[in-house]
DNA sequence: ATGTTACAAAACGCTTTGTTCGTTATCTAT
DNA sequence: ATAGATAACGAACAAAGCGTTTTGTAACAT
């Protein structure tokens, strides 16, 4: 791909990244990321078609990451295989966040960090089907099979929440401890 | 208080609610709002700032009305006190809810729910930091205070927004249920 | 009945949006 | 190295939306 296409990309990304850091998603303007950024008005509307759609596709790049490589971890060394740290998918996110590449936690502790919560919980959502279908007990046959992956994505998502609004002082192992404390009992 | 005043601030609620029926949030103009109100822009500034400001009074209302018919409920025959039904605040609100006064529900499916939810949680907080706290068991005295609150209404909140999402097709008993089975373990 | 207050309607300046177009700079392939 | 393609620039544009102001009218409370 053209060199150029990929600098601008990736400057219009980290402008917007940075704006996030301080203002308001709602209360940044095109004009804002175009001067951030350092480029054309018409360059931008030849990237993205609205600030949304720029939104989406930065949503896509970093939670695909996160997922993919959260995927990976499980096929590696397998799902509650062994006791080894980490040893659950979970864990591995966590700590994958906290090396905070691509500055997604600066993203999730932003003002608008509700909409980044949202399509990370999308992209949960299909990690966990994966994942726990096949950790269910007799325990809870009552409870339907979506309502259950419901829960547990919402659960680790809101967890991510409450942790950077506390400003983060746990530890990945901590959280890890927290969220098996709360989901393992009901499996 | 002014009958003028009342009748433009529910005509505006009105009007409000039936845009967000089959419109997102962020793509109604306060023009739509006043055609659909009927009224005169000068008016709608009188009685909000803003649209965002509009929104937060319409939550207060909404919101403040449940919660506070929720702690009544709680009041009037205690938390697990006995066992008639309904026999937690959870389930209390969960058949308020479905009574669906003041179209709550119709906000809470509409495109741009999230945002109605997020009022929800903040006001589901107090209420379960103030019913759930003597409720707690040694089993989970690893688990901070908040942690736990925030774990507790979050869950409530989504399961409302899975409900919702897949046509609400189970009653206010079977989710009062579901509840239950994923809460009551971890208490 | 009277003073007060809310509403309607129109016009205003301002900000932001998304598009267009001619020019310049930078890439890729040969 | 060069030619052709393509991306970026930057200025200008119309259109939409916002929030304010003003003037006149109607409804209210006491």
């Amino acid at each position: 791909m053209d060199r150029r296409q990929q600098k601008t990309r990736t400057a219009i990304f980290k402008a917007f990244g940075t704006l996030l850091g301080h203002k308001n998603y709602n209360n940044i303007t095109v004009q804002e990321i175009i001067d951030e950024a350092n480029i054309g008005r018409s360059t931008f509307y030849a990237h993205f078609e609205t600030k949304d759609d720029l939104l989406k596709e930065l949503c896509k790049e970093l939670f695909g990451h996160i997922i993919d490589s959260a995927i990976d971890c499980s096929h590696t060394h397998g799902l509650y295989s062994d006791n080894s740290v980490p040893n659950s998918v979970f864990c591995h996110l966590l700590q994958h966040l906290e090396e905070n590449n691509n500055n997604v936690l600066g993203l999730l502790s932003c003002e608008s960090s509700e909409i980044f919560l949202r399509y990370f919980k999308d992209s949960l959502n299909e990690l966990v089907q994966t994942q726990f279908v096949n950790q269910r007990r007799e325990k809870n046959i009552l409870l339907p099979n979506d309502f259950l992956i419901n829960h547990i994505s919402s659960s680790f998502v809101e967890m991510i929440l409450w942790w950077i609004k506390g400003h983060r002082k746990q530890s990945p192992t901590e959280l890890d401890q927290y969220f098996r404390a709360v989901i393992e009992p009901i499996l």
